[in-house]
RNA sequence: GGCCCGUUCGUCUAGGGGUUAGGACACAUGGUUUUCAUCCAUGAAACAGGGGUUCGAUUCCCCUACGGGCUACCA
C-alpha cells in the first residue's frame, strides 16, 4: 500500500472546558501529525444540542491556542473539507444520504419507537430479571420498526410523518475484529452489540454515523481517541464496512484513561478542588456561575503543562524527561503509549514547573512576573526584578512565588515571623543591631562583597557568631526567618532601604516586645 | 449483570525467558548552606494470586482476583 498521508483530528464535543485527558487525546493527535509530516484537524462535534454548553468552544479553542497545540484545518483553522462543525454539516444535508443509503442496502433499519417506548420496556425486563434489555437483532422483531412491520405499514407511518429514527440491523453472530494500534487485535462477536441508533428524530446523525462519515469525508488516516471508545469501535468497523469504505478505513488507537490521583476512577472535575489542583488547562467559568480553576491561572507555564501531560501514558524510553514541544513531536511513536490508565501525579506536575522555572532566564521572568507586579501596583522597573528573580528563583516552583517568596523587595515589612522573634530576638540584639547599623552606614560602595567584608569583620571584632547577628538582622530587613543570602538581599535592596528598614524595624519590634 | 480493556516500588514508568528488576516524583538519612531552598550522596520501596509451557518465568498461555471503560434518539 502506498503511503497515506497522516491526517488525525481531534473531535471535541462542546459540553464543557475541556480536561486534561483531552489536552492529552488532542496533544497526541496533533504530536503524531507532527511527526509524519501530516495534518491535525479541528472538528467540533455538536450533534446532540441538548448537551450545548455556550463558551465551550471557544473555551476548547483557546485552551488548544494556550498550549501551543495548533490545528491545520478545521473550527477556527478552516480547510477544504468544512465545515468542520456538524450542526452545519447536518445543515449541509451531508449525513441524511448515507444514513437511508443504509437502509436501502439493507444494513439499517427504520424504527419508529418513543423514547417512552423504549423506556417501558427496560423497565418491564428489569421486573422479568432481564435487567439489561437491549434493542437488538433477536428483540427487534417485537418493536415498531420496518424489520417487524409491514411494508404498507412502514410506508403509511413515514408518509404520515411519524417520527422515526434509523437503527443499524446489527447481524447474527458475527465476528468484527481490528486492529489496534496500542492494543492489538480487538474482536467482538456482534450478538454482544446492539442495534444503535445512527440517525435520530430530529434529523441529526449520532456520533456513531457522524463520526464515521466525518473521518472518511477528511480523508482521515489515524483515529487516536479515547479508551471510552472502544468498546464501538467494532461497530465503527461495521459502518465503515456497509458504507463501502473499509479499504480507506482509518486505523484506530486507543487511550487509556487518566485516573484520580488516589482512589479509583477517572480523574473528574471534584478531583481537582478536593485536591487542590486544577483539572483545565484555563478557568472555566460555567454560564451557571461556577468556576473551575484552570493550570495558567494557577501559574504553570504551557511548556510544563504539555511536558507533563505528556508523560501521562507515554515515555521515550530514555532518562530525558524534560522535552519541549518540538523534541515531543520528534520523540513520538504509538508504540510507546501505554496500555493501562495512569493516575495522575499532583507532585510531579508541580516538579515540571519547577524544571521549566529554573530554565528560564532571569529576563524572562521579570518579564512574565512584571504583569503581575503591575497589578499590584508596585512600582518596580524590570532590571530590579530580574535581580530579584536571580535571587528567590531556587526556591520557586511558580512564577508567583517570586513575588511571595520575595515580597520584601517590593514593599516594607509589616510583619516579622513569630517564632524568630521569639527564638532569636533577644536582650542585647537591638544593641548588637545597632553597632551593625552604624558599620553598614561607613560602607561607601553597597556592594554584596563589601557589605559581607564589613559584617565579618563586626563579627570578629566582637568575637560573634554568626547566629548571634544573622537572625536578628534578617529579620529586620526582610520580616523572616529564613531566605537567600542577606548580602545578597542587601546590595539588591540599596543601602537607603537597608538602614531605613533597620532602624524603622527596631522601633516596630521593641514596641511588640513591649506588647508582649 | 453482560461485553471490552488493563495489572512492575506509594505514584509515573523502563525492561524482558536466566538482570543485584533500572530511572523519575514523593519519602527518609547524611553532606553543603548562618537559615530556608537548591545541589550532592545514601536509603527504604515493586513484577496481584494460582496453575501451566520451559532446564529456567516478572516476561509466553490459561484461570481467579482486583481496577477501569462501555452498556442513551450523549459524546
Amino acid at each position: 500500500m502506498s503511503e497515506r498521508r497522516v491526517r488525525v483530528r481531534f473531535a471535541p464535543s462542546p459540553t464543557g472546558p475541556l480536561h486534561m485527558g483531552g489536552v492529552r487525546t488532542a496533544l497526541y493527535n496533533y504530536l503524531f501529525a507532527k511527526k509524519h509530516g501530516g495534518d491535525f484537524l479541528l472538528r467540533v462535534e455538536d450533534t446532540d444540542q441538548t448537551r450545548y454548553v455556550k463558551g465551550a468552544e471557544d473555551y476548547i479553542l483557546e485552551a488548544l491556542k494556550w498550549c501551543g497545540i495548533n490545528p491545520d484545518e478545521g473550527v477556527g483553522a478552516g480547510g477544504d473539507c468544512g465545515p468542520y462543525r456538524q450542526s452545519e454539516r447536518k445543515e449541509a444535508g451531508i449525513y441524511k444520504e448515507y444514513a437511508f443509503k443504509l437502509v436501502e442496502d439493507g444494513f439499517a433499519y427504520y424504527a419508529f419507537d418513543t423514547s417512552e417506548d423504549l423506556t417501558n420496556m427496560r423497565e418491564m425486563a428489569e421486573k422479568a430479571k432481564m435487567p439489561n434489555w437491549q434493542y437488538n437483532n433477536i428483540t427487534r422483531t417485537s418493536m415498531k420498526n420496518s424489520v417487524s412491520l409491514s411494508e404498507d405499514e412502514v410506508t403509511k407511518r413515514l408518509d404520515a410523518g411519524d417520527p422515526f429514527v434509523i437503527r443499524l440491523k446489527m447481524p447474527r453472530n458475527e465476528e468484527v475484529r481490528f486492529h489496534d494500534e496500542i492494543r492489538g487485535w480487538v474482536i467482538v462477536n456482534t450478538n454482544n452489540m446492539d442495534d444503535k441508533v445512527i440517525y435520530k428524530a430530529d434529523g441529526m446523525p449520532t456520533y456513531h454515523l457522524a463520526n464515521i462519515i466525518d473521518d472518511h469525508l477528511m480523508n482521515i488516516s489515524h483515529v487516536i481517541r479515547g479508551e471510552e471508545w472502544l468498546p464501538s469501535a467494532p461497530l465503527h468497523v461495521l459502518l465503515y464496512r456497509y458504507l463501502g469504505w473499509e479499504d480507506t478505513m482509518p486505523k484506530f488507537a486507543h487511550l487509556s484513561l487518566i485516573l484520580k490521583p488516589n482512589g479509583n476512577g477517572k480523574l473528574s472535575k471534584r478531583d481537582g478542588d478536593k485536591g487542590g489542583f486544577p483539572v483545565f488547562p484555563l478557568e472555566w467559568n460555567a454560564p451557571d456561575g461556577a468556576v473551575s480553576s484552570g493550570y495558567k491561572e494557577n501559574g504553570y507555564f504551557p511548556e510544563a503543562f504539555i511536558n507533563m501531560i505528556a508523560f501521562l501514558g507515554w515515555n521515550p524510553g530514555t532518562a530525558q524527561e524534560i522535552f519541549s514541544l518540538e523534541e515531543l513531536t520528534e520523540a513520538f511513536t504509538l508504540e510507546r503509549v501505554g496500555k493501562s490508565g495512569a493516575k495522575f501525579d499532583p507532585d510531579k506536575a508541580k516538579w515540571f514547573n519547577q524544571q521549566y522555572l529554573r530554565n528560564k532566564s532571569n529576563t524572562e521572568l521579570a518579564q512574565l512576573l512584571m504583569p503581575i507586579i503591575a497589578e499590584e501596583k508596585l512600582d518596580v522597573c524590570i532590571e530590579y526584578v530580574a535581580e530579584v528573580c536571580e535571587l528567590i528563583k531556587e526556591r520557586a516552583t511558580f512564577i508567583t512565588d517570586i513575588l511571595e517568596e520575595g515580597r520584601y523587595f517590593f514593599e516594607d515589612v509589616s510583619a516579622y515571623d513569630e517564632k524568630t522573634l521569639k527564638k532569636k530576638w533577644k536582650e542585647d540584639t537591638p544593641t548588637i543591631m545597632q553597632e551593625l547599623l552604624v558599620e553598614l552606614k561607613s560602607i561607601e560602595e553597597f556592594t554584596t562583597e563589601n557589605i559581607e567584608t564589613k559584617f565579618q569583620a563586626y563579627l570578629e571584632k566582637n568575637e560573634y557568631g554568626f547566629g548571634k547577628v544573622g537572625p536578628g538582622f534578617r529579620l529586620l530587613v526582610t520580616g523572616k526567618g529564613m531566605g537567600p543570602s542577606m548580602f545578597h538581599i542587601c546590595s539588591v535592596l540599596g543601602k537607603e532601604y537597608v538602614l531605613d528598614r533597620m532602624e524603622k524595624g527596631l522601633v516596630k519590634i521593641e514596641a511588640l516586645k513591649a506588647e508582649a
